[in-house]
DNA sequence: CGTTTATTCAATAACTTTATTGAATAATTG
DNA sequence: CAATTATTCAATAAAGTTATTGAATAAACG
């Protein structure tokens, strides 16, 4: 085989892969399927895709073997098809926050707009959770609680949070959790909470990074 | 700002920097600009793209601040932004290479077809040089040699091989290095040598690989 | 200060990617 | 085993990407 054409096969696979996440809805898709196994009528609700749509996507991403499938009754469960894979949507979404001044101004203006001025990260909670008096709260879907969640968090997904206000302590902190730092659950969770005086906090990161950090992880 | 507003907005700024790498050419580049810094007509040369395609495809991954840019004298010499983006080109790399069957194949059929069956890594490398008889060679450009390689490396290009084969031992162990997986010079310098009885091996990564690790670093 | 020269721009045609339909498929379950 | 149902396929039009040309630009240097 000549240079060229070695070169062009090698590149031209890799950009294959490349082109596979090169795409805002198969992202999108990606940073779901971070949370666990989803079905692609699941993936196309969340992500307001059609199911037709959502399950091309699924097939590119599919093609280069980014997530798999398995049947579960009618359903097809999809979810990554390994760890590397969130390894990379991670450090594509760091550099992004990092590096990208107007990606990180879109998601600093929208917080402003909802009043969560203030964020914690996951070593900083780690240092708050030695002490006393935090309550951290899960504000995903139940079946995303589910699947696995932070050590003595409660659930509470954001169309409950205001029904149950009562079991929540007015003093201490609150710190609320979803996805991952794109994840809106979190902010209006914190909205809705401060606008009631409740003293609540985001966590910058979400669920599938306390997992990726190999910290404990509690299911139901 | 609603929230399908915002999610378009995140994910569809991280796809224009996903769609900068999504492309054979431009991730040849990133993995030429690893070595060092380069005018755009050595990376048209090198890459066997017209001066202006090369230039159109740096203008792309400027756009998105993977490459900068600064002039010396008649020549603009690109280098990589930071070093995340060599980061993320070796999270690829290595994906492209552990998970990608069809890539890790077309890899070894170009190696076998010249007799480069053995391959050292950096940390079996590490090893070896703790005792006597390695000799490096660096078997890349003279100036990629200049900007910086591995300690005690002798500066042999490819085309200075057959001319100094005097300079080699032949007993104990030659270690060539290039660019990295993909590049082919210690492929054929390996070849050559080992054709005329030389104990050749290549080293499976590159000096960019040797770098980024933190291992000491030489300049001429 | 005009000439040289590396780089970029603009226009274009070929090709690829995307969302939308509505129909087809294939596995499950009663 | 027939009905159900989640998923995929196929066709299509609109939008985006690419390499090629040749001209334009802008910085450097004598």
């Amino acid at each position: 085989m000549e240079k060229r054409a070695y070169k062009d096969a090698v590149y031209g696979q890799l950009a294959d892969v490349t082109k596979a996440l090169a795409n805002p809805r198969r992202l999108e898709i990606v940073d779901l399927l971070a949370q666990g196994e989803f079905a692609v009528e699941d993936i196309a609700r969340e992500t307001g895709l059609s199911v037709a749509n959502a399950s091309q996507h699924l097939q590119v991403l599919k093609g280069v073997q980014l997530v798999s499938a398995t049947r579960d009754g009618h359903y097809l469960r999809y979810r990554l098809a390994n760890p590397d894979v969130y390894a990379a949507w991670q450090l594509l979404r760091t550099y992004g926050l990092t590096r990208q001044a107007s990606i990180a101004r879109v998601v600093q203006d929208f917080r402003t707009q909802r009043d969560v001025l203030e964020t914690l990260t996951i070593d900083e909670l780690l240092v708050k959770l030695d002490g006393e008096g935090v309550v951290l709260l899960d504000v995903r879907p139940t079946e995303e609680y589910r699947q696995g969640h932070l050590p003595r968090a409660v659930s509470m997904p954001l169309d409950e949070l205001l029904d149950r206000l009562g079991e929540l302590p007015r003093a201490g902190l609150i710190v609320a959790y979803c996805r991952g730092p794109f994840c809106v659950f979190a902010d209006e969770a914190v909205q809705q909470l401060r606008q009631r005086g409740y003293p609540a906090v985001r966590l910058e990161e979400g669920f599938p990074d306390w997992q990726h950090r190999q910290l404990p992880v509690e299911t139901v």
